[in-house]
RNA sequence: GGAGAGAUGGCAGAGCGGUUUAAUGCGGCGGUCUUGAAAACCGUUGUCCAGCAAUGGACCGGGGGUUCGAAUCCCUCUCUCUCCGCCA
């Protein structure tokens, strides 16, 4: 969320910043700068009448020692009615301060004054392409692919939980499981340190990282346990720190975790195949920064990811997105997309963000500055990368005319083989 | 799942109804001394909210209650530890 003193000293700038994420009105932020004006008088007229309580109990006490009961009896029966008022403001407060609370959450971030502003994905920025598209026809799509070789199971995938669960079988279970170590592997080499994460979590690690409000319909919950299946390791491996003050920056993670998200709404070409599944495997990086570093960082982040890409053999492109086309948290996103040889389209394999402090300041994870006060640090992730889609692209990439699969240099050591 | 014990500042650890504005120690920071360092000594050192500030308020695991007054008493929840049970 954005700091309430930030929207009362910018509010044009973030009325503006919301209609360029393509929100619709911004009466939202009227209403919490009413709603804090009157959260504060509250707060101090409670704050006073306490002060003047405190001074009263204090004064009792002394009075009791001296052995003036008397006179200490008459501030008490004085004391009745001010205890009313106070309980009653207490509650005022409260309740001003959880709906003001509830309306800071709906606010979105702000886009950095460098995004494009835009609202369609045609506003979209390529800043990079790597690499040079196939487009073969005799190229199969990786539907036609695993079916024929037996590798994914979809059906039996339906018959034992439902759509986009599938199985991976043989080759392409090993495939995967050799993408993930590769992943890993050189996350570690560029700094991150792995960590192996729940995938359940509670509400307030899903409201810390922006999941709740609003994005609760695209998780898994357990509802006995009051859990959610994590959407992402972002989830868990940002909150690793919630509510902590950390010693030094930056600090880095990468996090192989299943992911599950529900994606109501979703149908046709898009999830065809293993173009959107329901649970999917992926490796993510998550940075905790200083800010003044966070945009550096970001690039650096991005570089990570393109790097894992092109050590595949992948052809891609990297987005600089428009502000329309960002989600609610972030104030500059890039994604980079791989080429599919088979579908002869762009697929989204990874998503590299700044938070800034929307969601520290949710999580309250800080730092101590040059002169020892807590401040809230920058987060950022990016996936390092998604499974299935970079699956899609290496079985269609590297598919021969007679149907074998070449297995890509950089995994030749992790399959010990030629050929999948 | 059952029984018992516990949760206090960065850490350790007192306090169990009114000089607690939370003792004391360690650690951190500043200083004295020293060529420099160590040791010793002196000072300082929590978070959050409102306020330009002075200042005021909240916080002793979370929530609620008793009281003029709660870290301290009561209820409740969560978590940790010990023992028993179960178990990959």
């Amino acid at each position: 969320m954005l700091d309430i003193h930030f929207i009362r000293e910018n509010t044009a700038l973030v009325k503006q910043g919301m209609l360029n994420k393509g929100e619709k009105e911004t009466a939202i932020v009227d209403q919490v700068l009413g709603i804090d004006e009157t959260w504060r008088k509250l707060k101090s007229d409670a704050d006073q009448l306490r002060n003047e309580s405190n001074a009263r109990a204090k004064s009792v006490g002394q009075l009791m020692s001296q052995g003036k009961k008397e006179e200490a009896q008459v501030i008490i029966a004085e004391t009745a009615a001010a205890k009313d008022k106070i309980k009653e403001l207490d509650a005022a407060v409260d309740a001003t301060e959880l709906e003001r609370n509830e309306l800071l959450l709906r606010i979105p971030n702000i886009p950095h004054t460098s995004v494009p502003v835009g609202s369609t994905p045609d506003d979209n920025v390529t800043v990079h392409i790597w690499g040079e598209a196939l487009t073969d026809n005799w190229r199969k799509p990786h539907w036609d692919v695993v079916s024929e070789l037996g590798w994914i199971d979809f059906e039996r995938g339906v018959k034992v939980t439902g759509a986009g669960f599938p199985f991976y079988v043989g080759p392409a279970a090993r495939l995967q499981r050799a993408l993930i170590n590769y992943f890993l592997d050189q996350g570690a080499k560029n700094g991150y340190q792995e960590l192996q994460a729940p995938y359940f979590v509670n509400e307030d690690s899903a409201r810390g990282t922006g999941q709740i409000p609003d994005k609760e319909d695209q998780m898994y919950t357990v509802p006995r346990d009051g859990f959610f299946a994590i959407p992402t390791a972002e989830v868990p491996v940002t909150n690793f720190h919630r509510d902590e003050i950390l010693g030094s920056l930056p600090v880095k993670y990468c996090a192989y975790t299943p992911c599950w998200r529900r994606e109501a709404g979703s149908y046709g070409k898009d999830v065809r195949g293993l173009n959107r599944l329901h649970q999917f495997d992926k490796v993510e990086l998550v940075k905790l920064v200083h800010p003044d570093t966070s945009y550096d960082e970001l690039e650096s982040l991005r570089r990570d990811a393109e790097g894992l890409l092109e050590s595949l053999g992948l052809h891609y492109r990297t987005l600089f997105m428009c502000t329309g086309d960002m989600g609610f948290t972030q104030t500059k996103k890039y994604d980079l997309e791989v080429w599919s040889p088979g579908q002869k389209r762009w697929l989204e394999v990874s998503s590299c963000s700044n938070f800034e402090a929307f969601q520290a300041r949710r999580m309250k994870i800080r730092y101590r500055d040059e002169n020892g006060k807590p401040q809230l640090v920058h987060t950022l992730n990016g996936s390092g990368l998604a499974l299935p889609r970079v699956m899609s692209a290496i079985l269609e990439t590297y598919q021969e005319p007679s149907g074998r699969i070449l297995v890509p240099e950089v995994l030749k050591g992790y399959l010990g083989a030629e050929y999948l």
